[in-house]
RNA sequence: GGGUCAUUAGCUCAGCUGGCAGAGCACCUGACUCUUAAUCAGGAUGUCGCAGGUUCGAAUCCUGCAUGACCCA
């Protein structure tokens, strides 16, 4: 069978009116069009005038969008046109633009691009619109659009044909507009601040830098596998190393793991490193990030999200993981206690944990099943266990523990920051402890990396670093349920 | 990885205890020069996700698979 014969009613109707337009002599796939006014800049400057106002100024505007509704009566029609910006009704009457200019725009069908050039008026109805002095054709449309009313629902249709959520739901344009906003605050505050933007390779020798499985890749000249990067960690600390005490990198990382709501194989982090500063420093720096991006972009830094009012308003919250779980369940883990009994307390309160977990895995068990969700407001939660934390400084008072934090809004971890690890031996030991975790079956754990010690021995001066997850940043700031709701392209299987 | 639910026309959805596959929008034909989910008259539209099974008969019941959503790990 051929396509030809496969193709229903709808598709062949439009590659019809597709031939008749050639045949009319008009290119159903047009060429470049001049316009003086997007919808919402003819919405704007005109919607408060009145009718008999409008009509005496007589303002001529070109405009350009895809027909989305058209409502045909005879010898005029209203129709309305929708560009980036918004939506604006168009009125073409016959006696205006012509037979033939009618007869093009009575064949356009929903989805079709025009390009119209009229005068501002207003119906009598009050809605301001463009009377058509010329209708001209743009583009055709082969495929016919989602249902007018109640738009595109279908979830797995929304993240797989983006285009069409984009041209049916006016509200997923928005979140990505406060996304790029987001984002684009963010490169600016931190510029301000003397921070310098940095890219380093995204193809590495080493995956290294968190606690993920990576994607593995193959370099077919060199023959070596690489492995896309899981953090950005290890490259911008060998910039500290080389003299660059301010700098940070927005960009895409990659792990190998479950799809969820709050999980895509690749993410956006920023990363950011500070010579010089500790931990407390860059608490300050991430509510100024935080708090300034709210404000720049909403207007306000206190949010709803999934019902729930957030105030990001500074300072926020600093508790030590200790203090929270002993709030939360009792159990003191202050006090010095060996392995057993660490297993011990975690069975008595219900805590799930593997044979293989020290007090620190098991103090963080506590934290994540017992605590972590109920940090709705933000809370900067300070001095994660020395085991789960291989690249930070080990605690002075307590080597049990780090100068490390995890910022918590809404119970989901949106940073994760520490005073930088730059003892060479101390950092050799860490990564020596992961090894043997791995080799204990903990696939997450971190891999030696000799040429990043080699930078280390050079000498890393005292430095505070900061990542923060941009996706769950601007799900937080959108009221997103999904971390698909703030990904253009989220990840899906290949198939229909 | 486990559980629950979903998959029917281009889209949004009905379809009960198994008995001729439906509606609205969109589409086609006609009428209509201020409509706006335009209206009116008429018409056409299907691999009921896929593969098996039970049955005289399956969109409907059973099994497996695929895809997705949500919850859990």
């Amino acid at each position: 069978m051929t396509q030809e014969e496969e193709r229903n009613e709808l598709l062949q109707v439009r590659r019809d009116k597709m031939d008749g337009l050639r045949e009319r002599g008009i290119d159903p796939f047009g060429r470049k069009y001049e316009r003086t006014h997007r919808a919402e800049d003819i919405l704007a400057a005109f919607d408060d005038q009145s009718k008999e106002d409008l009509e005496e100024e007589n303002v001529s505007v070109t405009i350009a969008g895809r027909l989305v509704a058209k409502r045909k009566q005879g010898k005029a029609s209203f129709a309305h046109l929708q560009d980036q910006t918004g939506r604006i009704q168009i009125y073409v009457r016959k006696d205006r633009v012509g037979e033939e200019q009618y007869e093009t725009f009575g064949t356009a069908d929903l989805g079709d691009w025009l390009g119209v050039s009229g005068t501002v008026f207003k119906t009598n109805r009050g809605e301001t619109s463009v009377k058509a002095d010329s209708v001209t054709f743009l583009s055709k449309s082969l495929r016919p659009l989602p249902e007018k009313f109640h738009g595109l629902k279908d979830v797995e249709l929304r993240y797989r044909k983006r285009y069409l959520d984009l041209i049916m739901n006016p509200e997923v344009k928005d979140t990505f507009i406060v996304r790029s906003r987001v984002i684009s605050a963010i490169r600016r505050y931190l510029d301000g601040q003397g921070y310098l933007e940095v890219e380093t390779p995204t193809l590495h020798t080493i995956p290294g830098g968190a606690a993920a499985r990576p994607f593995i890749t193959h370099h077919n000249a060199l023959d070596i596998d690489l492995y896309m990067r899981i953090a950005i960690e290890l490259h911008l600390k060998r910039l500290i190393v080389g003299g660059m005490e301010k700098v940070y990198e927005i960009g895409r990382v990659y792990r190998n793991e479950g799809v969820s709501t709050r999980h895509n194989p690749e993410f956006t982090m920023l990363e950011l490193y500070e010579a010089f500063a500790d931990f407390h420093d860059i608490m300050d720096v991430t509510e100024n990030i935080i708090n300034h991006a709210a404000r720049e972009v909403l207007g306000t830094d206190t949010i709803q999200y999934a019902g729930e009012t957030i105030h990001l308003s500074k300072p926020w919250a600093r508790k030590s993981m200790v203090d929270l779980v002993r709030e939360h369940t009792g159990v003191d883990f202050s006090r010095s206690m060996s392995d057993d009994e660490a297993r011990r307390l975690a069975e008595e309160h219900g805590v799930q944990i593997t044979p293989a977990m020290t007090f620190g895995h098991i103090l963080n068990e506590f934290f994540e099943q017992k605590v972590e969700e109920k940090l709705i407001q933000p809370t900067f939660v300070y001095g994660h266990p020395l085991e789960i934390s291989p690249l930070a400084r080990k605690n002075a008072d307590d080597p049990r523990f780090t100068d490390r934090f995890e910022l918590f809004i809404v119970g989901r971890e949106h940073a994760n920051a520490f005073t930088e690890l730059n003892d060479p031996v101390d950092q050799r030991e860490r990564f020596e402890a992961q090894v043997k975790e791995k080799a204990q079956g903990n696939d997450e754990a971190h891999p030696m990396d000799e040429d990043f010690l080699e930078a280390l021995e050079y000498g890393m001066p005292p430095t505070g670093g900061l990542g923060i997850g941009i996706d769950r940043l601007v799900m937080l700031l959108t009221d997103s349920a999904s971390i698909r709701d703030v990904l253009l392209f989220p990840a899906m299987r290949d198939q229909g």
